[in-house]
DNA sequence: GTCTATAGTTTGATAGAC
DNA sequence: GTCTATCAAACTATAGAC
């Protein structure tokens, strides 16, 4: 088996060292915030000397803008994999469900580079958060999107303002990794509590006139959850 | 006039400069997070240098405890306030709207305080956390006791997890400080939204046989805002 | 009350041995 | 690839003049 053949299915050594040294730095972000960060904190966690992950990355804040971008894409290809997981029946709202509760559950998931990336927006620097911004360029025209077609679907309550109601949401589940211990519900539970929330908030009155949906949202997040490569 | 009898109508200038470095702590916790606030910044943003700093406080720490502290009896203070406003024949559900809308309300108000408190919660120090979850216990009872009200009088849908519930709507608040711009729309505006939005969720196939409150909680916010003295 | 000057740490980053 | 040793810069905090 040749080295490229052999990539695809397991990782080399300086491939997981260099994992390893994401993965700190993704949780620590979460932890800390941006700033609070330090490199002496990831050497720790990742188990070898400061020196040595400059071999890895140009500088503390290369870890961190690949960690910010791991964690954005992460969300969006879940996202949109699990909307096209979903039957071509599916009504506007039930794709708007499920396009959250995949949202919601890479915010959850093992890896914390989605949850840092959420998280620790507002304190990147100038820079790392206009190429950011470019980056999110496609998830926002996304999110427009799927509320719009609710909104022209009829099915989103007119009584709400689309765009505030897409923040509060977002809001909701990227703030969730700060409160949800898996010890106390599987993530099965509380992605199902998430897309009930958000299904009687977003149709409001309307619910009543549509009752029950062909395919429950939350069957379509089975089974369980294969993390993507990074 | 006495010193004292003065004391409450118009501050001293020390209290003034207090105040400024208190408010620029605020506004940083919240635009850098714990670590990043640097005493060089405060210092910068209430015009003055480093050193006078320490006529008002202890240490650095000390500011942002004590910005963390107001910023959460701000919260705690405004929302017992508007639920005390309260017709006595409000529904549990418009108590939990009127809650959360007061909650919202010290998020985004001018005082940056709130906003801090709660985005920076999971980045204190282990002293300084267990502290502050000591002093925001009479506010966790009272989130608690308020939505187990709603459950209790039947008003909101027996299909939602009270708990995760509560967390998501509060990470919608508190997350409100990071996208919310009083250019593209008023605080009132907003505040309805929330309120809205928050009912419906709460609320869902119930919502029907509960077509409209006596009196709408967006009122109840009416006037507008008095900030509490700190 | 506020300042200049400065001490003592800690940080991000580099040099160079192995 | 990873280390020890080290540097320049930035940080919190203090000393002491005014």
């Amino acid at each position: 088996m040749t080295k490229a053949a052999d990539a695809g299915r397991r990782e080399r050594k300086s491939d997981k060292t260099r994992r390893r040294i994401l993965d700190a730095a993704a949780d620590l972000l979460n932890r800390k915030g941006f700033d609070g960060t330090r490199l002496s904190e990831i050497a720790t966690l990742a188990e070898l000397r400061v020196p040595a992950i400059y071999y890895y990355f140009d500088s503390r804040e290369a870890i961190l803008e690949e960690v910010v971008n791991i964690g954005d894409r992460l969300a969006h290809e879940n996202v949109t994999r699990r909307l096209a997981e979903l039957s071509p029946a599916a009504s506007a709202l039930d794709r708007i469900c499920t396009a959250f509760a995949a949202h919601l559950e890479m915010v959850l998931m093992e890896s914390a580079y989605t949850a840092a990336a959420m998280r620790t927006m507002g304190q990147l620097p100038a820079d790392m958060r206009a190429r950011q911004l470019e980056r999110q360029r496609a998830s926002g025209r996304m999110w427009r999107e799927l509320i719009q077609a609710g909104v022209e679907a009829g099915e989103i309550d007119p009584g709400l303002d689309p765009r505030a109601a897409r923040m509060f949401l977002l809001g909701a589940v990227n703030w969730a990794s700060e409160w949800w211990n898996p010890e106390r519900g599987s993530l099965k539970e509380i992605l199902a509590t998430a897309q009930r929330l958000i299904r009687n908030a977003l149709a409001g009155p309307l619910l009543a006139s549509r009752p029950a949906t062909t395919a429950p949202p939350a069957a379509a997040l089975s089974p369980v959850f294969t993390p993507p490569a990074i």
